[in-house]
DNA sequence: TTCTTCCACTAACAGTTGTTAGTTTTGCTT
DNA sequence: AAGCAAAACTAACAACTGTTAGTGGAAGAA
């Protein structure tokens, strides 16, 4: 029963050299016996570790998504104008991100490989998060914030995939701090959305 | 020798199938099994028209390419301003996306499953294309129809992550024209990188 | 010492992978 | 009717897949 402390260290490690692997590869083609090798150890001992392939999915895709809906929770709560909770809530999504850009990366492109039910339960969490975001641009055409002329889901559906593409491209030894770069990509986007007045 | 006329027609049936699966279930979890199901047939006799999975993925990678530079070198040889040079580029990019939505889609999440060398020449033509879209950045921001304190880098592949999730979730029934689409993503993104008068 | 927990091992499983060789069917053209 | 090419078939291959069963060593606690 001392699972839950000291073997935690040594499956975070799978875990962690699981995220690089599936980054890498994508799920799919990244097979136990690479991870093994990775390791310095044999396939089958992965299993004093974990349960299966799919469970060290399932943890990546899933802690991410409570990082992400802690984020912006936090964000809902401050009352200030829906431009600044936008972009709070960018700053937000890419510190969440930049915190563990591995583990973004697999959320973002492998989670499809999970199967039922977790794939609903996965899709039901993200599409929540979207719409919250979505609330927020909406709150922010009433109010003027934004302009009224915008289409609520390709304004929504740009600023996802811009955020979701940083793991892609963006390198952990970059100078620029996660806080100023989200504090950029907010301004260009918010930018984009704002009133001419 | 007819191969390069009536083959064509079968081959292609192949390929475009072979898009669709693996735009579903992506390249690696797509097995030629699958494949051969979807068209009725036994997994060997892909082999008839195929060479090698593999050579399905590049075909619609590198065609996919063709296209995406096709469409930009037609607007490069405009001589209208920055600001239109950009517009019509994303408008082009759209078009090129929507007129195969399935194929874009494995151009854009598939192609790290190319192996060397085609994988490297992919990438060469791929930042290629990107970096002509910076140019045109650049090139909008010296002439004034930038803001000057926007980092070109972020700017692009800001860009680049708009349009690359396009295929993830625009569904080709839907009711606007790939044109107007295309408008209105350009109108949004340069509005953000518009010099404020 | 003895017990326990962690962590690795070897051996093996049943199923799947991409692909080949060789053969037969299909349908058009002469 | 004969011939030809396209396109399908069956059978099989070697390699690889995730995973299980059972074992053993090492380290700390009793």
């Amino acid at each position: 029963m001392a699972e839950a402390i000291s073997n935690l260290s040594r499956k975070e490690q799978v875990i962690r050299k699981a995220a690089e692997l599936f980054k890498e590869k994508g799920y799919s083609a990244a097979s136990m016996r690479d991870l093994a090798q990775k390791l310095g150890i044999e396939a089958a001992s992965l299993y004093s570790h974990i349960k299966s392939k799919e469970e060290i999915l399932r943890t990546l895709c899933f802690d991410m998504a409570t990082d992400f809906r802690a984020s912006l929770s936090s964000v809902e709560k401050q009352n200030v104008s829906a431009r600044e909770k936008l972009r709070l809530g960018i700053i937000g999504h890419v510190q969440v991100m930049a915190r563990d850009l591995t583990a973004s990366a697999v959320f973002m492109n492998e989670h499809r490989h999970l199967s039922q039910p977790y794939l609903r339960d996965f899709l039901l969490l993200r599409i929540n998060y979207i719409n919250r975001f979505k609330t927020i641009i909406e709150e922010g055409i009433s109010s003027g914030d934004f302009r009224k002329d915008i289409d609520t889901k390709l304004a929504v559906m740009t600023l996802f995939s811009s955020l979701n593409w940083m793991p892609a491209w963006f390198s952990p030894d970059s100078t620029i701090e996660p806080e100023k770069l989200g504090q950029q990509l907010a301004d260009m986007l918010i930018n984009g959305l704002k009133q001419n007045v």
